[in-house]
DNA sequence: TGTGAAATAATTTTTCC
DNA sequence: GGAAAAATTATTTCACA
């Protein structure tokens, strides 16, 4: 049911390196690979381990270009929400989207090549969006740093 | 150099399921399995893939909570920005960290157990980073999606 | 230069204690 | 939780186009 020590251990180090062996693992948590790996299992059944994912390098990719785009609906109705979110997340280059407290706000983070493709993508997908009262777009000048670890 | 429609299947999948075996993933771009196995191992090397990690559930790892901090510093001279950087590198509840750009605005994703929790991280982080100016925190209601998948 | 088949090495996973 | 066996998988080697 819940955490000790060993457990938040190898979470911290799956965090990092998600195809460490088990038995480097087990190693770095002084605990056999058969016991190591029994605590894998688990915390992947109970769901603390949601994933394992390959993390790409953005600019390498050619989406070096990060976007924060602040969107306020007309409305808060259920149906508009929905039909909000559905739409958002037909848009391959929304990695995130967030629905805020307060009124009816929604925060979208986009990547893009660069700010004409970003251009392209608020024409062809953002200014289409239903429901829309306001959009506002800031760029990221540079990603400081970015990661998946959640504190443990 | 480039990549062709086999690479970009084979990160597709990897963005997926990093942990998928070498196996299964050339079955499914119709690759033998060592000539699967180099391609990757290229993806590797020439740092398309950056990284394998697990992803953990922010749910129940007790953070089910996201925020969002737009900071306006002082100045904007390099050493504001690098003191400013290198403190809120230390803050394990901060995600990411992007400089935007116009003025010498920051975004700081956050993840605490509730709001209360971020009451404390405000006190003890954040109302302490150096050079401050301004600094406006944005509750997260719902994260409708989030992934870790670049468009390929 | 890129591919596939087969052999070897390493690892995961199971079984039993 | 640990030890050892079994099953699967990664990785190398080599031959071929």
């Amino acid at each position: 049911m819940s955490l000790d020590d060993t457990d938040k251990r190898i979470l911290t180090l799956l965090q990092k390196k998600g195809r460490m062996s088990n038995a480097d693992l087990s190693e770095k948590v002084n605990l056999s690979p058969s016991a190591c790996h029994r605590r894998v299992q688990r915390l992947e059944a109970e769901g603390y381990i949601r994933d394992y994912v390959a993390l790409l390098d953005a600019r390498k990719m050619g989406v070096p270009t990060t976007v924060f785009v602040e969107i306020t609906l007309q409305a808060q109705a259920d149906e508009v929400l929905d039909a909000f979110e559905r739409a958002v997340a037909l848009i391959p280059a929304v990695l995130e989207c967030h629905l805020m407290a307060g009124s009816a706000d929604y925060i979208l983070k986009i990547v893009a090549e660069d700010t004409e493709d970003f251009a392209r993508i608020h024409r062809q997908y953002l200014s289409r969006l239903p429901g829309v009262a306001q959009m506002q777009s800031s760029f990221a000048l540079r990603t400081v740093f970015r990661t998946t670890a959640l504190p443990v």
